[in-house]
Formats: structure tokens, sequence, C-alpha cells
DNA sequence: TTGTGTTTTATTGCCTCC
DNA sequence: GGAGGCAATAAAACACAA
């Protein structure tokens, strides 16, 4: 026996001597165990003989008392029609498990509901009040809290598993929310580029038809030749063009733009500018108009040669975001 | 009636506490 | 070291469909 455990199921002895307890199996059954419990050794045993355990002590007084039936305990009589005899076939089977009456259950379920744990005393009690042993209530006891524990798993299961839910729709609510804005974000910086090409086209337009008008009061390039002044002012488009979308680029942080002058400034053969090659899903539209946009006529401008390309970027474009907004594209759970 | 799955009662071994 | 709790498990009792 594991840590000196003692086991009283199957064999218990003494009684009740405040009651008229009937030590029924000491009429005939064997046992292999001692007696242990000491409220049940107090009183002088009727019959040196032991008895079986799980049925050995019945008061009848208690059970009278409880039911006025005579055997309310005992789930086997409860549909007995053959009275005495099986009442003593019962007690002559070989030791068998029984279940306790619906009573009787009842009787502990509510005691367990007062408290789950079972003092010494109050087990004695109880076994008393059952006509059962303590060793069977305290296993009652036991068993009844390994099921109150699996049904708080269980509960505790459901409730997390509602929790998992709730928090999975509402994760699935905020992404779709996120790629809705991400889309929105993309058309007004879609419309927004287009308004300042449009806005630079019409400016530049109108500085030409004013140079155009002018005489020219000094040669872009005095030693230039007339083929260099062309050229020149290829480049000064270029560079003005080159700045404007990289100013983009950066003010918007799409890959979307930044594909877009890529491509351009490799149809203008110009390497000065080496962006990283973006995956991006321009569709062919949106990369038509912005080639259209892009690739301005070489009109010369001597004052735009004097940009500074390395200016860092504008904020112009940042859709009323801070900067560090931008994080809002790498945003994720 | 029987096979099968579930529930209940009881045992065993291990662990902790006093 | 004994008492008692717990997890794992055995086994009887029970429920129920075929």
């Amino acid at each position: 026996m594991a840590g000196g455990r003692m086991y009283t199921s199957s064999c218990s002895g003494g009684g009740d001597s405040s009651t008229l307890s009937v030590l029924i199996q000491s009429q005939k059954g064997s046992c292999s165990s001692q007696p242990l419990d000491a409220s049940f050794l107090s009183g002088p045993s009727p019959s040196p003989s032991p008895f079986l355990g799980s049925r050995s002590m019945v008061s009848f007084e208690d059970i009278h008392l409880a039911n006025g039936s005579n055997r309310p305990f005992f789930r086997p009589f409860d549909h007995d029609e053959n009275g005495d005899d099986d009442f003593d076939e019962y007690f002559h089977q070989p030791e068998k498990k029984r279940r306790l009456t619906g009573d009787q259950v009842q009787f502990l379920e509510k005691s367990f509901e007062v408290e789950n744990k079972l003092e010494p005393e109050r087990k004695i009690q109880l076994a008393k009040d059952l006509g059962l042993q303590p060793r069977q209530v305290a296993i009652w006891f036991q068993n009844r809290r390994a099921r109150w524990k699996t049904k708080q798993l269980e509960k505790d299961y459901e409730i997390l598993q509602n929790s998992y839910n709730t928090l999975k729709a509402d994760y699935d609510d905020i992404l779709k929310d996120k790629e809705k804005l991400k889309a929105e974000v993309l058309l007004l910086t879609d419309k927004l580029q287009l308004k300042e090409k449009e806005d630079k086209n019409t400016e530049l337009c109108a500085v030409k038809n004013t140079l155009s008008q002018e005489p020219p009061q000094k040669p872009i390039a005095e030693s230039a030749s007339e083929g260099e002044v062309s050229k020149v002012s290829i480049v000064a488009c270029k560079q003005e063009d080159i700045s404007s979308a990289k100013s983009d680029i950066f003010d918007s942080d799409s890959p979307h733009y930044t594909d877009g002058v890529h491509s351009s400034l490799l149809e203008a053969g110009d390497s000065s500018y080496v962006f990283e090659p973006d995956q991006s899903d321009l569709s062919q539209d949106e990369d038509d108009n912005l080639s259209k946009n892009v690739l301005l006529p070489p009109y010369i401008f001597p004052k735009l040669e004097e940009a500074d390309y390395t200016d860092p970027p504008t904020s112009s474009c940042n859709f009323g975001f801070p900067i560090e907004d931008h994080a809002f594209w790498s945003w994720s759970y």
C-alpha cells in the first residue's frame, strides 16, 4: 500500500452504537483487511467476523428516517420486485461495486456545494447520516472534485474560445479597414501626383512662352554650341523631373511611384539616380499616365540647373500625415 | 439480447504537508 | 512517517441503439 495508506473499502467493522445500525454483512461476508476507521472501531462489533466494506454498514434507522422505506440507499433494491429473495441474493453476491442511491447522491451533492473539501468530522458525520463508510464518502468527494475540475476546464475552454473568436472577428474587421484605407490613400496619391504634374506643365509652358517672346539676353552656356544647348535643356528638364519625382517618391514612400520614376529614368538613360527596384502593382494605365507626365519636352531652363537635387524630400506630398505616420504602410498585427 | 459507449465507484501510486 | 489530495486507471453499473 503506497504511502502507508490504509484502505477501508473492502472491509470494515464495528458500528455506530448511537444508532440501531445493522451490520448486515457481518453475517456472511469475508474480507481481507482490517477495519480502520476509528469511529467505526469504537463500538464493540456484534460479530467478530468481518464484512464487506461498501455494503458493510447500513443504518436502518437512518434509512427509515430518510425515506420511510426499508432500503432506499441501495439502488439494486429500488427496482426490486422480489423482496427478500433478491435482498438475500444481493448480499450473497461476491463483492461488487454498487452505486449510491439518488438520495445519497443528492445529500452528498448538497454537502459538496457547501464545501468541496471534507474535514474528518464532516466525513464521519456524513457517513453516519448516509449509512456509508467514511472512506466511501471521501472517495465520493474525491471523484466529485475531479468531475468538477473537468467541468471547470471545459467552461474555461469555452470562455477562451469565445474570447478568441471575438478577437479574430475584430482583427478581420480591422484588416479590412486597413486595406480599404490603403487603397484610398493610393487613389488620392495618384490624383495628387497628376495634379502636381499638370500644374508644373502649365507653369513650364507659361515660362516657355514668356522666354520665346523675349530675345535671348545671354546664352545658357556661352561656349555651348546649338546642339550642346539642346543637350543642356534636356538635362535641365530631366533633372527637374527627377527632382520632382524623387520628391514624390520620398513623400509618398510608395513603391508605386518609385517604380514609375525608375522606369522613366531608365528611359532617359540617366543612371545617376539608382532606386531600388520594387515589386509594384502599378497598372498599365497608371504607368502610362506617369510616363506622360514625367517625360517633358526639353525646355531650356537655366535656373533649374542650379537646383539642389540632394535636398531632402519635401513634405508636400505627405497627405497631411507626419513622416512617421508612414509606418502605416508596414502596420500590421 | 448484445455490443458499445458513458458514468460512477474504487484502487494505486505519487506527492505534499505537518 | 502518517494523513490526505490528486491523477491515472480499472472495473462495475448503466444507457441505449441495433
